[in-house]
DNA sequence: CTCACACTTCGTCATCCATCGAAGTGTGCA
DNA sequence: TGCACACTTCGATGGATGACGAAGTGTGAG
């Protein structure tokens, strides 16, 4: 029952959901989620933490930096079905669409704006 | 998206998740969840509250008596999807075994008794 | 109407948690 | 090696939450 709370536990704060639902179908660098969200490095830092220990993200190290992406299909069926619910319960939510739109633009920024720049302008 | 926090949050709490485990194919009265949980009456009182509004479980009146229960087809996918999904992810849990064997002895207990000596012997 | 009873709400307490900025850690380059 | 940079952890803050007992509300019976 655990897992299933730290599950549970993951989906309850709305940054996380919306983290996960930028992740559909791409990996995207911590720098990208930190300038999605809007908030404080530190506190993504710590969101990511617990997406990856609820088994709900899994990360790349690459040096310094982060990727992050949605776990493939060897992963525990509580969690893809938890995830493919998710995904079907917010089909049609107005802030995921806009989300989105703002991801596309997002993904436009050289990353190494982002790391650089991203920080100062937040 | 505040819909999904709120499932989500419900299924946040180990007690939450033991009542919905409780509820899987029959009704139960207040009573035989507060038995069953070992908590105060106020406390359990306001879990199925959350759980009602989260639309996880519905409620029938009858009297000074509170009847819960699983909602049926009728209601949104994402609440069946969910209790679905729950159902699934604790399939082959202990607690919730041992739960289920000592929910069957609680059934056995008239009601009268529990809402008469049970609040004395809690 | 009064009272017992089942339940709900309120107030309090301790714990948990999201957030931030500061401090710390690890990587990469000159 | 020193320094810049990306990230992580720490410490503090304010708000949220699970628990309890007390107080309040609604129902049912005499």
């Amino acid at each position: 029952m655990q897992e299933l709370l730290n599950i549970a536990r993951a989906l309850s704060d709305p940054s996380r959901v919306r983290i996960l639902m930028f992740l559909r179908g791409r990996e995207l660098c911590l720098c990208q989620i930190i300038e999605m969200l809007g908030l404080a490095s530190s506190t993504v830092s710590r969101h990511m933490s617990l997406l990856c220990q609820a088994g709900l993200v899994r990360v790349r190290r690459n040096g310094r930096w982060r990727h992050f992406r949605l776990p493939g299909a060897g992963a525990p069926p509580r969690v893809c079905k938890c995830l493919r619910w998710l995904e079907e319960a917010l089909a049609g939510d107005a802030a995921v669409a806009r989300d989105g739109r703002r991801l596309k633009s997002v993904m436009k920024v050289p990353m190494e704006v982002l790391c650089g720049n991203g920080r100062k302008e937040r």
